[in-house]
DNA sequence: TTGACATGCAACCATTTGGTTGCCTATTGT
DNA sequence: ACAATAGGCAACCAAATGGTTGCATGTCAA
């Protein structure tokens, strides 16, 4: 859980992702057009993603084959927004009362 | 957007969002309570969430009261999270038959 | 079979990050 | 008034991060 959140946070890899999402099974040099980064930044990214098990490889021949994996991010969905979402209402509402509250 | 991804990337921050969800409205003292870091530590970290929009705070007296702001959190479910959910269902379907596609 | 192409590996570098310590300021209770 | 309490500021540090360059390996196509 950890490593996805980590991996997710930095705008790169985020963006490798939405490629991914746009057209999943991409090779290491098509995710790499157009990017201000050398191939070898764009492998450790890779690197990270697939450790934190939000892309899946695969060879074919001497390409390499980039597959989304949506699991994780769902999870984070699940396990960890879902939690939060309850208290949005609450929050912001009660806020100031319970500010006032303590100035009694 | 970057910002709240990065905040929420380290765990002790996350903790602290999670003790803000457990008693909304806490001090840093309170918050510091039970943590292997120093006050110091805390406080970075508190700066942090504030910079993201995830934690805002009133003083009080000589006393600092931490609130949980959710929305941060929802926007991600909401603009990010989802997006991915689509691809869920067919991603790993997909898979294997793309892949076999190529060795034609 | 040999050159071009796709990727891998490793060393290196600057900056950011997460933490510390030491000291200062402001508020409060007695 | 003054000690204790709550917090702020700044310098410093080690380790992690995001990137680079240089070279090695494996595979395909002519």
């Amino acid at each position: 859980m950890d490593e996805v959140f980590k991996a997710l946070a930095d705008a790169s890899r985020r963006s490798l992702l939405d490629r991914l999402h746009a057209r999943n099974g991409q090779t290491l040099n098509e995710l790499c057009e157009g990017l201000a980064m050398t191939r070898q930044a764009v492998t450790k990214h890779l690197a990270i993603l697939e450790q934190a098990n939000l892309v899946t490889t695969f060879k074919h021949g001497r390409e390499k084959l980039h597959y989304l994996n949506p699991v994780p991010i769902h999870q984070i969905g699940e396990r960890w927004i879902r939690k939060f979402e309850r208290a949005k209402l609450v929050a912001l509402g009660e806020l100031k009362r319970q500010l006032e509250e303590r100035d009694e």
